[in-house]
DNA sequence: AACTTGTCCAACCGCACTGAA
DNA sequence: CTTCAGTGCGGTTGGACAAGT
């Protein structure tokens, strides 16, 4: 590959003037060493790591190929329709505060995040003729893109329980799903997954956050926040209740590390967020997890194929779109 | 078949932040 | 207080590949 060889100025990385520093894209026998060496060692301390290991990367490019590619935990593949609804969330809440995004979509990088927004999200502000940072956008997601994806979700979870049910080793779940946002506007939305599988989209009160939630909470809402970036911090980790928190117990304002691990061991119940993004529980869901792969298949496109994609954006919804201002000349 | 255009995404860069010396 | 190495983040680039002409 005739990658590009471009003068290191980052004083920072050039940790070693005599040594010539490799670029571009790693091989194999690169890869096993940083793996390797991580494995006997452990991470941190890229720039001695990557002397240590005998790399002739910089530590910079060390830690960039283990968090984005050689993690063990990396989940790789196309981002799921309930990722995707996530990432809108997320991002009308923080906007392009991608590592903070990735933090509630476990196995997922910043850096694939922040490339299918631009490659996905921004391609379409564009077909729209809209700035992706724009109310009329903002709104065009909130009030069609995002029920559209709550809409195929429901589908495609109606899909599932047909294929289950047609078969004889029908999947046994018994955990309601939920996801709630919290909207900046002090009302929530919540995801609910029934027992069948069925979505059903509820709106409400903040305080209505109830049992078997996934919630978090935006700065401006969070009663217990104490930064612009602060989530909700009670604990709806309460495996009692089987609650999965996004939200933090700390006062750091970060999450918990343990938001997507199994919860209510109890009953084998899982998280819906385990359930869709967890490697290790898609193994108890073998069923949502072919289905959820299935969603990104060419007989169920929409934002991951442009050609139909396009359909989305009929007469009716066009017509919605230039009422809130968008899809016309009104940059 | 050859060329062009579009998409995806790995990898890079610059900057900001943090903590140790 | 200042300096600096280490780290993390967001923005950008460009090669590989697919799709279209």
């Amino acid at each position: 590959m005739d990658m590009k060889r471009r003068l290191n100025n980052n004083n920072n990385d050039n940790n070693d003037d005599d040594m010539e520093l490799r670029r571009g894209p790693w091989t194999v026998d690169e890869d096993l060493t940083l793996i390797n060496y991580i494995a006997n060692h452990g991470e941190g301390r890229w720039n001695s790591l990557a002397r240590s290991a005998g790399l002739k990367r910089t530590g910079k490019s060390c830690r960039l190929r283990w968090l984005n590619y050689l993690r063990p935990d990396v989940r790789r593949g196309n981002i799921t329709l309930e990722e995707q609804l996530l990432i809108l969330e997320l991002h009308a809440s923080w906007g392009n505060r991608w590592s903070k995004i990735a933090q509630y979509l476990p196995g997922r990088t910043d850096n694939e995040i922040k490339n299918y927004w631009r490659t996905r999200v921004q391609k379409h502000a564009k077909q729209l003729k809209c700035d992706v940072n724009s109310k009329q956008f903002k709104d065009t997601m909130r009030f069609l893109w995002m029920p559209r994806l709550v809409e195929r979700i429901q589908a495609a979870a109606a899909t599932v329980t047909t294929a289950a049910t047609a078969t004889s080793d029908s999947p046994t779940l018994s955990a309601t799903k939920s996801v709630t946002i919290i909207n900046n506007n002090n009302t929530t939305t919540a995801y609910n997954f029934d027992n069948l599988n069925n979505l059903e989209v509820h709106s409400g009160n903040i305080m209505n956050m109830s049992n078997n939630n996934f919630g978090y909470a935006t700065p401006e809402n969070s009663s217990t926040g104490t930064s612009s970036d602060s989530f909700v911090t009670q604990d709806y980790c309460n495996n009692n209740n089987n609650n999965v928190h996004v939200g933090n117990n700390n006062n750091n304002n970060e999450p918990s590390s343990d938001y997507y691990h199994q919860q209510g061991n109890n009953n084998n119940q899982v998280s819906f967020m385990d359930c869709i993004t967890s490697p290790s529980s898609m193994s108890l869901f073998p069923h949502q997890e072919m289905d959820f792969q299935a969603m990104e298949l060419p007989n169920t496109p929409w934002i991951n194929n442009p050609s139909t994609f396009s359909n989305f954006w009929n007469d009716e919804n066009m017509l919605l779109l230039q009422n809130l201002g968008c899809g016309g000349d009104n940059m």
